[in-house]
DNA sequence: ATGATGACTTAAG
DNA sequence: TCTTAAGCCATCA
């Protein structure tokens, strides 16, 4: 039964994301059952309530290939100090995919 | 039922 | 690395 909506379920998705590694929108697409709907997804967090980001890494969300999106609410920058303080390395402009994505 | 919008993705040049 | 173009999805007017 689906009592949670989509950016519910994304949500919880999210918050699930262990901390220092990172998933791509598209993963969180599978994850709650939307194949293709990175970009649903992409809607769904720009839609977060402020006194939800404690609960919702947002930040461990990033595009295909580790980039961050520019459009980011709060901005890329902050983005990438947030996971640079959990330890996640990049590689240039991109996140390590290889050292810090999740396998789904 | 449309059409528009957006923190997307992949492919191609 | 950047720009287009086309595809996909949930939500709202």
């Amino acid at each position: 039964m689906k009592t949670h909506s989509f950016h519910t379920r994304v949500y919880e998705a999210v918050s699930q994301i262990p901390l220092g590694r990172v998933l791509t929108y598209g993963q969180i697409a599978r994850l709650v059952g939307s194949p293709h709907g990175a970009r649903a997804v992409g809607w769904a967090l720009r839609q977060l309530p402020p006194h939800l980001e404690r609960r919702v890494p947002w930040h461990r969300v990033v595009a295909s290939g580790g980039k961050l999106s520019p459009r980011v609410g709060v901005g890329a920058k902050e983005q990438r100090l947030r996971l640079l303080a959990e330890g996640v390395r990049f590689q240039g402009s991109s996140v390590d995919l290889a050292r810090h994505g999740l396998k789904l």
